[in-house]
DNA sequence: TATTAATAGATAATCAATATCTAGTAATAT
DNA sequence: ATATTACTAGATATTGATTATCTATTAATA
């Protein structure tokens, strides 16, 4: 939790609430890349009234303030990820379990894309998909 | 149209229709990376009686017989290439357009990725996006 | 040409995401 | 500390893309 997420809020004209600061927590200390519903199940023991509506409007304000970036993965719903550092993701076609890939060298990749397009690029969206180590070893499935 | 899809649909048991057919034509004929809605109201005029599930149930069946990719740019709908050879993607954030990035030199990333993380990488995805050389240009918007 | 199995199209259903509306709550001034 | 005000939470309805279902039709085969 290394933003002062509360003073971000505030001073973007956003109150600051224990649901939104729960969302952000949540999604902050996962490693899992949850969906929205994800979320949800997750907040549901300890804020019996939470709503998924909620959580959406949260996320909204979350990701306009950069402090999550929107993942689309290929699944038929988004996914968040609270580490806003630029890196790259993979997902394993067996077990769907998704990981990150930090530290990727990129050895000029994007200064590529610029030069071959004209465009000024801003974000971008890297996803891996094959077999993880552990599918590797069991082949059974 | 370089592939041999009536054949390639017979020999996977499917039948060969005209509908097929034409949702195939549109897609590799095309450059916008069409959505289904795209693809349905382009087929309309010529096939009156097209249906939008046939889009999708045609749609789910090339991307089967890996004919076309699917792709998740981040909208709220998918969009289908009929280019499948490896390829990034390039967005506008102001005006929307989608291009394709050719022969991106990937470095070995591919390779990068895969020592990093134990997986044996089958696919990928590369996304980019920023602002497109017209958008530049014409700075009101 | 007849038979059979798969398909097209119409329609309904699903489900993630968004919009709306009101009671409740955080922020600010008093 | 309290009151006032504007924003928000939660409940609910709605939207819109995609999928499922069901039957008449059509492609494949004999």
């Amino acid at each position: 939790m290394v933003k002062d997420i509360t003073g971000l809020l505030r001073d973007n004209g956003f109150k600051v609430t224990p649901q939104r600061l729960a969302v952000y927590k949540v999604l902050y200390e996962s490693k899992e890349h949850p969906t929205a519903e994800m979320l949800f199940n997750e907040l549901q023991p300890v804020y019996p009234t939470m709503s998924l509506a909620t959580v959406y409007k949260t996320i909204e304000i979350l990701a306009q303030l950069n402090l999550i970036k929107v993942l689309n993965t290929g699944e038929d719903s988004f996914r968040y990820d609270a580490d806003t550092r630029e890196h790259a993701h993979i997902k394993c076609i067996k077990c769907k379990d998704m990981g990150d890939v930090m530290d990727l060298e990129m050895g000029g990749l994007v200064q590529a894309v610029e030069n071959k397009t004209g465009y000024d690029i801003t974000a971008q969206q890297l996803y891996f998909y094959g077999v993880c180590p552990i599918c590797r070893k069991n082949k059974m499935n």
